[in-house]
Formats: structure tokens, sequence, C-alpha cells
DNA sequence: TAAATATACATAAAATTCTTAGGTATATAA
DNA sequence: TTATATACCTAAGAATTTTATGTATATTTA
């Protein structure tokens, strides 16, 4: 994948939907992308696991069957930078692509 | 700036000019982004070496008065890459503007 | 004219992020 | 019953970037 957009894609995510686990975020956004975007599971938890440590995340882990799922829901100011990394990667995408589209003077 | 477009951005510039120097280079590519990109110099430099190693990119010294610049033009090789590299770019463009686009289901 | 800024190259240490590779364990499908 | 899917995790190494530093000449400004 493209380097430095898995923070704004996970964040992405969790703007969309109140709550999400690790497993089911790489499998969400391998679809919605047409699989385009696949996450590796030892770039995902490392995100995760960074995202919480920022204040970003809040975390519950619940038991499903005999298994344990972690959700991830945005914190407050998560929500907000959530917001904030969309903007800027979109204004990104519009500079780079103008940028590509320049002609030889 | 955004992580991995370094590359995609020098072999834009030699694309659109035949021969570059690296100062030239991240002047340029400040210029012509309106300030959105500003090239590190202990980004640029390893990053011209690399390609350089690649075999993507030929260089020429030249002296100017005292001062020598060095320049840098795209070999066979990396004018293919180059092309390659802002296809990948413009599509991955498009692939991240539609995910940011979508809404919650 | 002296000092500051611009030009022009470079590298090295540290930080960041990602891939690869492995580990554990339960649930379901073939 | 064996393979695949689900679900979490970490550690080593690779790759790229930031920060900091170094060298030297040329030009602008005070």
């Amino acid at each position: 994948m493209f380097r430095g957009s898995l923070d704004t894609i996970i964040l992405k995510m969790l703007n969309n939907n109140s709550e999400m686990y690790g497993y089911e975020i790489s499998q969400e956004v391998k679809k919605l992308s047409d699989g385009a975007f696949e996450i590796k599971e030892g770039a995902l938890y490392p995100a995760l696991h960074r995202l919480e440590a920022k204040g970003l995340l809040e975390t519950e882990s619940r038991s499903i069957g005999n298994r344990i799922r972690k959700y991830y829901r945005l914190s407050p100011k998560g929500n907000k930078e959530s917001k904030t990394q969309i903007s800027e990667m979109q204004e990104f995408l519009q500079q780079m692509n103008s940028f590509l589209k320049l002609k030889p003077s």
C-alpha cells in the first residue's frame, strides 16, 4: 500500500462506524476499496495501539462465544482528529493530482 | 510531507525536465506546488542516490563558476519507471479519494 | 565591507512506519 | 479431519523521513 495513509484509513473507518474491531476494519477496508487497500496485520495492530496511546481511540473487549474481540471507537479527541486528517489527506490528494498533471514548461 | 511520494515527485520533475540538479528540484517542487511540498535536503539527496543506484537516474557533474552542480536525468529505465509510478500514484489518488468520500452505511 | 542569507552538495543518528515472519487459539467449511 | 477463516499479538529487519550537522561559494543587505 501507500505509506503514511494507514492511520487516516483507520480513522475514516471509525468515523463512519461507531465501533469496529481490528479484523473487521481490515476486511471492510479491503471490501470497500475493491481489494485495492490490503492492511497487513503486522501494520494494523501496532497502528491501533499507537492511535490508542495517542488518546484518539478507546477500546472495549467483548466476548463473542469463546473468542475475544477488541472493539475500538473514536474518543472525542479522535473524532476531531479524524476530521482533520481526512481533510488534510483530501487536500494532499488534490495537490498531488495537480502536480502530476503539470506539463513541461 | 506525505510519506512514500518523494520518489514519484522526483521522477515526475525529471520526466518534465530533461535535466535538473538536486537543489533545483527542491526549489521547483516548492514553487510549482505553491509551497505545499517542501522537500528536506536530508530526504532529497539520499533519495536521488537511491534512484541512481537503482539505475533510474544518470548524473553529470558540472562546474558553474567555482561551484559544482550534479545534474540528474532519467535513464531509459527511469523514463519507463517514471510513467509507471505516476500512473500508479494517480490510481491511488482516485482510490483514496473514493474511499474518503464513502458515507456511513 | 561585514554579516546574513542563498546556493549546493553531503552524511549520520534517531524516529517512524511498514513488511515479513512468526506465535496462539477458536470456529467453520471442505 | 484437515484446511481455512476468524481474531488477537509481537519482534526483527527494511525502508523512508526528520533532525542535526558539516562544508563551501555566491549574493544580498545592513
